[in-house]
DNA sequence: CATGAATGAGCATTCATTCAT
DNA sequence: CATGAATGAATGCTCATTCAT
């Protein structure tokens, strides 16, 4: 996770070829730049310029410009993996703590990538019908995850087994996903008190309690 | 009205003013290509083609493309600001039923005008400085809405006083408008149901519990 | 013939409906132009300053490049068919009374409309590959009429049996198609005299002969 | 030649010039390319692909693009030389037996070398206006040898002194060259059956014949 | 109101050519 | 000689917007 976050800060220990550097250089301009203006509105031009280059250099490093939109996606794919593979693998949690972990691992690591996670959740649809696809089958894996953890939890009694699962792991990835549409670097709170109130919040709204409002009953 | 005759047969029942109908009709057909395609990637023309009318016979309607955009705003702002006035009128809820009333409401609003809302949360920044700034001030209210509503609770004790209210009702506004990249209406389960279990997840997102799992501390 | 022959020439003699003349415009602009530079390095910028009009405005009458280049194939197709057919109808001809007249109404026909046979001939490979296979498809019937003419006129013991009909077909077709690359309007004798000429050496390069050389035996 | 010892595997039976056989190679692989996407279509990568090497290494042995198509027209035009200067050389031959073996020899040539021929005759005008001048300059001579050719068949009364002879002079012409568009080498006959043919097409089309068809008068 | 041709600015992409290593 | 990143000009195409009919 630390080395994930890392990745949009400019790295200034660099070994005597710079190659791979450069390729990196190009998706974190990338991102920033579909961040700011967004991917359709965002020209190549532009991108371009943020790296201080020509246009026609950069397809030295790409082919289309949606090479580079999938690039930012294969990056957050691949960090977005190793946090579930770290959370899965801590021992001793019961599902909810999981649950609780997972949530505050993933938004930490979100406020952290704030620009290249804009572009994940919101530029999906921009993708060719291949790559969405792809995209779509890489987060299938989360979703299994997540729901199969509310289920084990409620099978213990630790969560409210009249919730649809489906449901409230959607509402728990709304939480996490969310934040990157509010969340403002230096006006917010801290990072890491943000990661655990919206741990807090998703937990409790699965968790079993006594008091809880039922108004099904009154929808119009 | 005799000149007019040619044209009766596009809608039979309409009354004295003809125009408002005709106007709603270009909103939904924008809000529907706007939806499927994306501000950015759709033309004018699929508008047009839409509703059966030649590219230049929609600038009877509008003066600039951004226009259809902002008219999807103004109609999707005033239905919510109706919902928000008539969950703030009815009488003797305490807070936390006044919220879930709340999530519940915008939920069924969501799910039932999922293209308009679909552009409503998903477009926002294409609209210019102005009139960004307008709906962002529209939105405001919303926000004090349901932050006033979250410190009553904690006052009260019905919510936990630990939680910063601007974050929780973040993640609260994360429920409510997330549905509209998940729900598929004919897959996901009724309106009615989300709508519950949405308001369920929210209500015990705030709600003041026992037991909750404390990780901040975990935090690398 | 003649209503064909007249396509390169301006028409002045409209009614008041423009349109149809503004794409035969078009079609003819675009084979000057791609006969003066050749399709690949000319551009659509170039057709329309040809044309007087912008670059943007041109692509109401076509979608690509390539359609520019097609509706040249597709006018040359309709008159050469009308040609064949002519030749097809006369009555009381022999087998090489028929192709001197197809040979030299081709002749006449190609001098005609130097610039759109200019193209028709040297720009078939910039075709799309189902365009290209249809026009293939479309020369077949030609081939055709002509190797039946050759091997009738074998049979009737006019031309000389020894020579195989695809290959002095390919012959007959080099005669009439190569006057695009060498007749100059005002330098060349007048297209009557170089039409029969062409129908005259085509004739006796098929016909039976007493006294001619065979060489096979010397190929080195 | 140590030094060189990485590139031995590319050509073993080289002599101590290296030199003449990598340019040589150069150029038959440009031909190639050219023949097959065209000269204007077809890039200096791709030629670089042909032959294995990168981009910027083509050119170390061209300054330009165009240079590449100029050396084509050089080694075309130096072997079509040795074919006009043995074709002239051959004693005793009358005019006409002279035209048949010319034809015999280009079609041969032609057959033998499809790929540069067809960039010879195809892409003439691709080169610069001072190159364009030089091959046209080239082509004289033969011009001039075929025409006098058939001035002294005419004189001599073998040929019909009725025929233009710059007329016929390009419909031989025509017969050659145009072997390069519709040759087919593994379905067409055998090139030194198509060579006889074709000579035997040109001395029929230009020999004094009894009957011949006379149609200019029918001329529209 | 409707039409549809025309406008003109902008964009993604290609490519011949250069040059420092 | 070879490399390959960089250049910069050009090109095909799109599209929001206008306007005369």
């Amino acid at each position: 996770m630390a080395a994930a976050g890392a990745r949009d800060r400019e790295d200034a220990e660099r070994g005597p070829r710079a190659r791979p550097r450069r390729e990196a250089e190009v998706v974190a301009a990338a991102a920033r730049v579909f961040h700011e203006r967004g991917y359709a509105d965002a020209s190549v031009q532009e991108v371009a310029d943020e790296l201080g280059i020509l246009k026609g250099s950069l397809y030295h490093y790409i082919r289309t410009k949606e090479d580079l939109l999938f690039r930012i996606f294969q990056d957050v794919h691949r960090d977005v993996e190793s946090i579930l593979a770290e959370v899965a693998s801590v021992a001793d949690l019961d599902p909810l703590e999981r649950i609780a972990l997972y949530v505050q691992r993933q938004v930490l690591y979100n406020l952290a990538n704030l620009a290249r996670i804009s572009v994940y959740y919101h530029e999906l649809r921009r993708l060719g019908p291949e790559r969405l696809a792809l995209v779509l089958e890489w987060r299938k894996p989360h979703n299994e995850f997540l729901r199969r953890l509310i289920r084990e939890a409620q099978e213990q009694g630790l969560a409210d087994p009249a919730q649809d699962a489906a449901v409230v792991g959607n509402c728990i990835f709304a939480t996490i996903i969310w934040t990157y549409r509010w969340y403002r670097p230096r006006r917010s709170p801290s990072p890491a008190l943000v990661a655990a109130q919206c741990a807090r919040y998703a937990v409790g709204g699965i968790a079993l309690q006594g008091q809880t409002p039922q108004q099904e009953g009154q929808t119009p």
